[in-house]
DNA sequence: CGTTATAATATGAACGTTCACAGTGAACGT
DNA sequence: ACGTTCACTGTGAACGTTCATATTATAACG
């Protein structure tokens, strides 16, 4: 099954010199004539020879691989962060592989063995951590192994926290539909005892008490991120809250979700319901109603987490607070603060 | 920056044995007795030792790791496959690595120099090739690499082709239009060079033959994959035609642009148009209205490609035909087959 | 009791690189 | 003419494993 392979020396001997001057050639390291780098060039070309990257990160210790630990890939705003990250990875000459870890009874990550095997020489973990969660990821990681996370964190050396200002964002969401005169804001969570929901969630009930609104709970629904969750929190809403006007979604899926349920209720959003989700997913304009939405930088994100781990790699001292990248609220139909029937021009891809 | 590596040796050490006997121990090879075997299991454990990937894959010329190279993984359907490659693989001990690759022009993928180096052991390729490109990124590949595809493949030794039956889904899609009485169906496509708009458009032009129609250019409009090239294409196809009454679209994402612009045209669906899509996306009954659409078994692809790259990789033969795997159409509202409000009560996750 | 099979472990070499260091010859300054 | 510098290239060892083979101890056999 395995044919010989062509190594190091047999470029060597094609060109004349030693095999160590080869090995020069490549990693253009110390001097060498510019007429032997083109005799050894050449034999590279004539032989298709392509460096073992086993041998060479052996020999080397550097593996050039960056480990992506992820729940759900199939969730557009991981997938999208993946692509950032091997985009910027790329571009570094670093190789990313995306490991799904063993999931726990609740979905936890738990372990990711094949990983801490296979020398990644950094790890972008997304890990929105839940309560009761023994966070038990981060565990097999060797201590000095650089690591950049969205989401929960341990204390720990070598480790860079990266994400968005959750609370601030979800503030602002509704701080935008309370200035559309809505007072009573109904509210659909992802997991409860997740921190995303709960760092989310914290930003809405502050919105709504700077504003004299005491946040009540029966207007706060949990989902699971998905539609059908959305969907289903969302009529449990309604069934106990006959009055909401507005509708603060913790991401877009769920409020397409959300939408489905009130048009099966009958209200017209956004005339009797105003809705926003929560990351501006890419077909957030052909929701029905077009959605409003805070923009969630996904695909930045993961460059700069990508780019940040290499830095760590390369030695470069972690900065001591998470890095935080910008939202912006992206005003569509669904929230009634654009009026007029409903043209989609300012779309994006 | 690198600490000391506790090596094989350490652990030999302590255990009393020499290294390779832990190297026995550790890939169970040959026989150990069983008082040696845990001895050597306690000093790996006392020591947290963890053997090094690379020196291993040097000297036994196994990497267990797997490349997918694919355009757009954020793309819903290739992140989909990701992830069922990824559990499948990993379910075998395999790692699998995301590529993407360098991008012609037309986003045609072209080459993957680091895959090629870092030794995956097999590729996994989705890539629905155009006519145009000159599908350069199966030059790359070493021909003796087990490769298996999705979309185009090139004549080639260990090679196996996954993929679902695009023509006869499009065809039964169609049918099922013809079926609820529509005469003038339109048809949404992908980029019309690419193999897979052609295979679906195909299926759709053979429904409508056997109905005895002749399928009509001004009918067709080429999409991008994308809702908003889904949503520009269905504009330009209504400004053709005012009479059309169904609508066939080559993927759901597209089709939730055909949606919005039939809104726009103040159409009904399914009343004035109906629509069926492709795909099955997990938000496809929260479109508005639920989209009747293709199934298309994507994690299963996934996981099938695994299975047969590392079937190729332990030496079997590749299979002669194209492994098809089973699609099947799923009616909701949107092509008015189903009577009634909109309840959504059969609706996955 | 010697001979042979068998179980268990040790030994040496290899895998294909990189890296630190030791050479070589030419050019240069004095 | 002679050391010194400089540009370049060769040398040997190391990286941490696996693998084929050799060795030892033990048991089984006639």
């Amino acid at each position: 099954m395995k044919r010989k392979r062509t190594t190091i020396k047999d470029v060597a001997a094609l060109a004349g010199v030693s095999y160590q001057t080869v090995s020069r050639v490549l990693n253009d390291r110390d001097l060498v004539a510019e007429e032997t780098r083109a005799r050894v060039l050449a034999a590279i070309e004539a032989l298709d020879y392509r460096p073992d990257a086993s041998a060479r990160s052996l020999a080397s210790r550097r593996t050039y691989l960056l480990g992506i630990v992820t729940g759900d890939l199939s969730d557009y705003t991981h997938a999208r962060i993946l692509e950032g990250a091997e985009a910027e990875a790329r571009e570094h000459g670093y190789l990313i592989f995306a490991s799904g870890a063993e999931r726990g009874r609740n979905g936890e990550p738990l372990r990711s063995p094949l990983l801490s095997q296979h020398q990644a020489e950094g790890l972008l973990i997304i890990y929105h951590g839940a309560d009761g969660d023994s966070h038990s990821i981060f565990e097999d990681i060797p201590g000095d192994l650089p690591v950049v996370t969205i989401g929960y964190a341990p204390d720990r050396e070598n480790l860079v926290r990266v994400g968005i200002a959750n609370r601030r964002a979800a503030r602002q969401a509704t701080e935008h539909l309370l200035g559309l005169g809505h007072r009573c804001i109904g509210h659909v969570t992802g997991p409860p005892e997740m921190y995303e929901s709960q760092e989310r969630r914290q930003g809405y009930e502050e919105a709504l008490q700077e504003a004299g609104i005491t946040p009540e709970g029966s207007l706060v629904a949990a989902g699971d991120w998905s539609s059908a969750g959305g969907y289903r929190a969302t009529l449990r809403l309604l069934g106990r809250n006959s009055h909401v006007t507005a509708l603060f979604v913790q991401n877009d899926r769920m409020a397409m979700g959300a939408l489905q349920a009130l048009r099966e209720r009958g209200l017209r959003v956004p005339q009797d319901v105003a809705v926003v989700g929560f990351d501006d997913i890419p077909s957030a304009p052909y929701f029905a109603p077009s959605l409003t939405t805070v923009h969630h930088p996904l695909y930045e994100l993961g460059r700069t987490c990508a780019g940040l781990l290499i830095d760590l790699i390369d030695g470069q001292p972690a900065p001591p607070e998470p890095v935080r990248l910008e939202t912006r609220l992206v005003v569509r139909r669904s929230c009634g603060a654009q009026s007029g029937p409903a043209p989609v021009n300012q779309i994006e891809g």
